[in-house]
DNA sequence: AAGTTACTCAACCTGATGGTTGACAAACTC
DNA sequence: GAGTTTGTCAACCATCAGGTTGAGTAACTT
């Protein structure tokens, strides 16, 4: 269900061509055609990016000669996947990091000096 | 080059068992043969998909048979280029309602800004 | 209503992806 | 050192993804 929803959203932000579009979106609105221009490829391949953009939900149009806009809320579908799994593992981290502290003996082949800038 | 990298993280998260796969490490390293038995695909479909996690740089093991173990900055990376242009969405949403009565007219001012991909 | 412009659909090609099985390599166990 | 376990490599197959071109459709302009 969302499952899918994730699937589709991460493969559709997997192209850089695709992102850029996103990126281009986040700033202005813009026509499919206007969306082409920058690129080298046929305004068809273009067109067929939307609408996989479209498909994930991350770009939504009224009308066909509509300006194409960034739907913003899927992004958070993302960063919700990401932030549950990636405190999962620092906690984990800080755990053994902290365990690795206590029984400092040999072995010293992996420091994990986790640098994160979380948040 | 973190241009690739971004390509292959999202491409990596756009599988549901690579998913899965992520979100088991999260919670504890794990070997090749422990990560593969609840699955119902072979030992070898699992260990492709690993693979592709290590390239993404998700991933990673000190030898052959040593515990998988989750690379979590790499999220950050994700966050980064997410977090960017929904804030900058969000912003133009918000100043929306106010810009929309008075810039009926056109604003031709698109000068390719194309911030693709992180340094 | 006709014509032009803007976009999409359909068919097709190529390369990548996810799966399989079978053979091999590396690493523990004895 | 021989044998078993564990994981990878290689070849192959089917499907999908991104690109093309050509034809069709929707929407403005007149």
């Amino acid at each position: 269900m969302s499952e899918d929803r994730l699937s589709r959203v991460f493969a559709a932000l997997a192209d850089p061509t695709r992102r850029d579009l996103v990126a281009r979106l986040s700033s202005a609105d813009a026509t499919v055609g206007e969306l082409a221009a920058p690129y080298d490829v046929s305004l068809q391949a273009v067109s067929k990016h939307l609408k996989v953009l479209e498909d994930a939900g991350l770009v939504s149009r009224e009308s066909r000669r509509a300006p194409v806009r960034l739907e913003a809320e899927v992004f958070d579908l993302m960063t919700k996947w990401i932030e549950r799994y990636q405190q999962q593992a620092e906690e984990r981290y800080q755990r053994l990091d902290a365990l690795l502290a206590e029984m400092q003996d040999s072995t010293p082949s992996r420091q994990s000096s986790r640098a994160e800038d979380a948040s």
